[in-house]
DNA sequence: CGGCCTGTCATAACACCGTTCTGGAACTTG
DNA sequence: CAAGTTCCAGAACGGTGTTATGACAGGCCG
């Protein structure tokens, strides 16, 4: 006879010794790159700064690909978590510049997990496309917003919320990536992504009436 | 008595390397980066190709690095040549629009230099002052071009010209750099750039009038 | 309650990486 | 020809991601 459910019966699932194992693992993933950037975060230092060995971390989470995987989303998920502090209770032009001034500060407040999410700093790393759509969804709250405007009559229902906010979004995503890789200075950066956000809305307005 | 030129007398000029060599380690990169991407780009991998040994890499160009900076600069010339390559005797601004077209058209023949050219997929080099003011001296044609279009009364005199480069630059490289990470799909990219360029610059004209 | 199964994790090893060392061959010059 | 210098193949070094080996801890079934 063939057991064909190999968790039905007779598995025992022992615990974890060290419970918090895997988040310390992340968490010093997480301190190694901002601290000292994708160079730093090899298996062996992120092992030693976790206080364990290499084979709880192939246990635990898989290898160095799944490891910079858990931090492709917590970038994300912090991305989201800043957009998320942003009031609700203004105008929603005020709004919708205030997401775009957290998406600059998150990127650079840590440039080295902003690089992780956008770029591809550790080869090793391609997120699946699991991971494409759950970190695009992140940027729904940007949709969202321009959606808002329009109804609010203070945007052009034309082109689309989603054509608008995405080009809202390949805009500022471009500055903070120029700004990383040492283009443009952050001040600059800043001021500039005011000027051509408001232009270009402006111009979306303008081209469709 | 002390000899102050040293190839003054009684030194023999020995054989050079392949004159050639250089080059061919350069190219056998090159070409492995654009086929295999950049987890490939490995120094033995890359004097295997060009037939020869690690020594030669390291005495010729000297080391991972500098070769990764040879292409660097490389790519930037590439993408000159495809925009000195657009015709000159047309409208100003459907030159602009060429000139987009041809930073895209680079981007997308060979992804994975775009990604040396702006972001830091090979982890050991990142460019010297040198190497980003070469780079963006590229960009000069851009905003030679928006400048253009001023004179030719096409897009409004203010924000200045470098500003209004600066915007439609970073507008497309995000664009570029999402595609390349696998957020948008190269059609959609393309139409999302001319419909966000004009509406840049229909922005910045209607902004200050 | 005891044996077994299975997940947890330390130790050590493997293949590969960038880089450097060694030594011999090749070539130019006196 | 002898000397001196550069070229360049091979081996070696330290570091990387990953995997094999094996000790051990605990939950499940008899």
């Amino acid at each position: 006879m063939i057991t064909l459910f190999w968790y039905g019966v007779n598995v025992p699932r022992p615990k974890q010794y060290e419970p918090d194992l895997r988040d310390r693992l992340i968490d010093a993933a997480g301190r190694l790159l901002a601290e000292e950037g994708p160079t730093a975060l090899t298996t062996r230092r992120v092992v030693a700064a976790a206080g364990t060995t290499t084979n709880a971390l192939y246990t635990l989470i898989g290898g160095k690909a799944e490891l910079v995987g858990a931090m492709y989303l917590a970038g994300f998920r912090r991305l989201a978590d800043r957009m998320d502090a942003v009031p609700e209770d203004i105008a929603p032009l005020e709004r919708l510049s205030l997401l775009g001034g957290a998406y600059l500060d998150n990127a650079f407040a840590n440039p080295h997990l902003y690089t992780v999410m956008f770029e591809r700093p550790i080869p090793d790393f391609t997120p699946s496309d699991a991971d494409l759509t759950e970190a695009l969804s992140t940027l729904q709250r940007l949709i969202d917003q321009v959606d808002r405007c329009i109804a609010a009559g203070v945007m052009a229902p034309s082109p689309t919320a989603h054509d608008q906010a995405m080009a809202l979004w390949a805009m500022s995503h471009g500055i903070c990536s120029l700004t990383i890789a040492g283009m443009f200075d952050p001040a600059e950066a800043r001021a500039l992504c005011a000027q051509a956000s408001t232009a270009l809305g402006i111009g979306f307005a303008v081209g469709t009436r």
